[in-house]
DNA sequence: TAGATTGTTAATCGATTAACAATC
DNA sequence: TAGATTGTTAATCGATTAACAATC
């Protein structure tokens, strides 16, 4: 509402580093730096200065000249522009293994999002408990969409299964994914915000490069 | 061995690409096309024709002109240049929810990589099952790695514990890490083949598009 | 042979880096 | 004021796209 200025078009490589920096600025504020320069950044995270400067610089002027950065005002900016601080719904369909370590292992709260419901499709899992929540039949997924308006869902079923409950969310008025599957959301909902996990090609991509790194001796 | 010609250095834009181009190949085949043009490939996967052919470039000719590619055999062109057929094998360190959800969840069989061994710390989980391995104790990694020499380690453990067991894998003669941690491997290990997933960074990410969406709305 | 499509070179575009004037 | 470091413009670099000759 405030602060943020500038932004038109941002490009992704731009927003990929966002999270990062947000991390190691959290980093230095638990080592109690209270200042830091562009400078500085760059060197501890392997970066160059001018990268940065130009990156903060898509979203407005958070620096002083003569000074540098204020880390802990840095962070904030950077949270706001990831909008950590919107308090979105979160959702999650699919509570296999994939589904049940993401909802406990990753820590939604800290990212400023609300996990508010599970769901999954089998009946020996509805109604048991995973990280603090009783999972609820897919069937109820409409009706709970509608009342509680989720802003995100995560997608952590078989392929199979990810069309049809895509075309159920986005009746819903679901519209931002973290998605699991190898399902192309775009080609289908051009207008979601997607952003997509694909474990299985991460791990060819290490394949690529061990095998890469053995060639070369 | 044979058939991949070229190969000096090769960007990691075209290295991320493969294996979503592997993946498409692998449905066409379900499918049962033999044959395929780049400018169909780039229709159906929203690239540009150019961009496969300077793409599959960097690792030789296979196709043909006027005829185009070889469904079946591009495929396994591929899948030799991600080092897919090499069987590679893998130890995960680290069996929480994590852990556990990777070792049932993500293919390694089908990527061409042999779980062969799970690690915990906690005396409570060893012993016990996962993905039809047993559990077996950290105490033991030192001397397991240097009899059954696994080419990567999945790390799926906290980010205080990773330090300390990142030098006794690397001492023990492991130089591939699947991370899912926040340690920068690199930094301390520069000549190791890793790949990292930062859940929380692509958390973030999708938050700030979901909440860019909201604003230009 | 004519038509099609590759492999590859050249042109364009975008992102990163360098430089420096503005200013705290 | 002098020193430092930003914000921003200009230069460089790399990746994507376009064009086309080679050839199946």
């Amino acid at each position: 509402m405030e602060s943020i200025a500038k932004r038109e078009y941002v490009s992704p490589a731009v927003i990929r580093r966002l999270p990062r920096y947000y991390r190691f600025l959290g980093t230095l504020l638990g080592r109690g730096v209270t200042r830091i320069s562009s400078r500085e950044i760059a060197e501890m995270m392997g970066l160059t200065a001018s990268q940065i400067r130009q990156d903060l610089n898509c979203f407005g002027g958070f620096g002083q000249q003569g000074y540098g950065y204020n880390v802990e005002v840095l962070r904030a900016e950077i949270g706001r522009i990831l909008g950590l601080d919107k308090g979105f719904r979160a959702i999650l369909v699919g509570a296999g293994n994939m589904g049940k370590a993401i909802s406990n292992y990753v820590d939604f709260a800290n990212k400023g999002f609300n996990l508010i419901a599970i769901f999954d499709k089998d009946p020996a899992k509805i109604g048991t408990r995973v990280a603090g929540l009783t999972i609820k039949s897919t069937e109820e997924i409409t009706d709970f969409c509608l009342t509680h308006k989720p802003d995100v869902a995560v997608l952590t079923l078989p392929l199979q299964a990810t069309k049809g409950m895509l075309d159920i969310l986005v009746a819903a008025g679901v519209t931002g994914f973290w998605n699991f599957t190898h399902y192309d959301i775009l080609y289908d909902y051009p207008h979601c915000a997607v952003e997509s996990v694909f474990l299985e090609d991460s791990l060819m991509t290490l394949s690529y490069l061990v095998n890469d790194r053995r060639e070369s001796e």
